[in-house]
DNA sequence: CACTTGTATGACGATACACGCATAACCCCA
DNA sequence: TGGGGTTATGCGTGTATCGTCATACAAGTG
């Protein structure tokens, strides 16, 4: 989405609307942020989170096609973890734009 | 999602996935990449993209609550404008990641 | 080989949301 | 104040996706 003149084309527009909607799901960043903590077998993803394992099992899934996620088979196990810094800086972006957007909302509420 | 040990809170999680699920909607991001055009008038992006125009104010009620556009009456009409290089930087990131995934699936063939 | 444990997948109900149509609400100008 | 143009909203429909249950698949152990 560059600068004035440069319209992503309409195949770019759905392969970033297709990444965003992998973060729209509080259950997949949920798994995500667990797996930040260290890789991790599904066992502890469902005490953790209260998830089904067929649920996380789907949710594993996309990430990995998405390439946010890894796994590697321990045995029987499988065990999981994050792949790069992507999500952090997405949200660490987010994160200030929330901020920033709540303390102009304080200001204005002041000024009234 | 910082480093190991803080994991972020429901709420917290929950406006994160609410605002990418903004981003989620091609129809949008195709708005906003209009919008950064310049300010436009609602005719203007009914003809450029061929949406309904209840459609289209939808989508704009939507992205101005989340505080990604901003509009000003001028008399009748509705002059629509982008606020903000958040979609921007996020938009680079993800294609950064794409670009780099595909060119490692690229290596992967080579190699084989 | 049976048996246990751990993971992926087909089927399905429930829910959410995009998108258009019709219409209401709004704004300007005779 | 009424009429034409512009934007917002109630409603219906279609589709996608979450989340679960049951089940198939894989992998180790007796």
């Amino acid at each position: 989405m560059g600068a004035a003149g440069s319209m992503p084309s309409p195949q770019l527009l759905e392969e970033y609307s297709q990444f965003f909607r992998l973060l729209s799901e509080p259950a997949r960043l949920q798994l995500l942020c667990h797996l930040k903590q260290g890789p991790t077998d599904v066992a502890t993803l469902i005490e953790a989170t209260g998830f089904s394992q067929s649920h996380i099992s789907r949710q594993l899934g996309q990430l990995q096609r998405a390439g946010l996620v890894r796994c590697d088979r321990e045995g029987a196990r499988t065990i999981w973890q994050a792949e790069g810094d992507l999500v952090d800086e997405l949200c660490h972006l987010v994160q200030s734009r929330l901020k920033q957007r709540l303390e102009s909302q304080l200001q204005q509420l002041k000024a009234a």
